[in-house]
DNA sequence: ACAGTTTAGCTCAGCGCTAAGATAAATGAC
DNA sequence: GTCATTTATCTTAGCGCTGAGCTAAACTGT
């Protein structure tokens, strides 16, 4: 039973015998997989309202645990975005009131972003419906399936350096 | 020796325990390595003037053989985006001389698009340099690792519908 | 002290994409 | 044959992101 990745393969094999196409199997599924992972994850983050970049803004502030309060930096690298992007999201979120900036007393150049009342509720609303769509994702592997795939997935993390931060 | 990951599920485990966080160890990190690997693939593209989409498109019409000619509605799906992002990917790589849209005779609502000489050396010299950079990628695993890594994505894509096509 | 460097955050132009919609041709129902 | 529906492609407004560059504050070495 043939997929899409396994008709390029054979697409490459006659045409370009001369490589070795084989990494497209894991690269081009993996690529086509996290684009359908994000199209359902979007689904579910629209149900509240939310987009993955302004849901991932409130879920790590609120994992963070209390006072629910990050700087921009720290958003910044754990999602691997740019200053910008950050920015960017906390102004929408700011405006919605769904986070508040505030002076960084502790170092003047910087600000502390943290979660307002309305934005805690509505992560805590959000994110049981979020999980049950990501064991909804996975339900076709079983319970070694899944540890063995998080495992070489982050043996790949690590080897391209990005396991850190 | 926890990556980010791990500690993201400690930080949900300590605030939310009601919640089975566990499909994150799986799907964080096939999120955080999508971004990663395409960062890398983008390297090797830009070295050849290129970028993900038009690579993707002058990939698809070479592997697809002689007469490397195909039509947008085809280059939409395998590509997995909407007939608007095709019709600019083509704009810009037909604006370089490196395809070119003829009628379609069989139809004539449609167009076909085909590989010109000169996109196809592009793509013949750029190809080796990709593939390289792909080994690279997976260079951290063994080859039984890489193929129980992209059998568990097959599983995957085919259970949320995009193994066709 | 003080000049040079680094860091935090913001601004903005430009890019590629989506979503909605337009146009034109092909197909289907009767 | 005619009308309604479907399909192929293009158009365009708007969105989020990057990359370059800015300002201000914090370090660093002497």
């Amino acid at each position: 039973m043939a997929d899409h990745v396994d008709r390029v393969l054979e697409q490459w094999h006659a045409e370009r015998p001369d490589l070795d196409v084989s990494p497209m199997g894991v690269i081009g599924r993996l690529t086509r997989l996290s684009a359908l992972v994000d199209t359902e994850l979007r689904r579910t983050f629209a149900r509240h309202g939310l987009d993955r970049a302004t849901f991932d803004v409130l879920a790590t502030l609120r994992r963070s645990g209390p006072p629910y309060r990050l700087t921009p930096t720290e958003l910044m690298r754990s999602a691997m975005v740019t200053s910008g992007a950050v920015t960017q999201r906390l102004d929408k979120l700011e405006a919605r009131g769904l986070v508040k900036r505030t002076p960084n007393e502790a170092d003047g150049r910087g600000v502390r972003v943290e979660l307002t009342d309305a934005g805690g509720e509505l992560i805590d609303r959000a994110l049981p419906d979020h999980v049950a769509t990501e064991h909804r994702i996975l339900a076709a592997l079983g319970g070694e399936q899944r540890e063995e795939l998080a495992a070489t997935l982050r043996t790949l993390l690590e080897s391209l350096g990005g396991a850190g931060s």
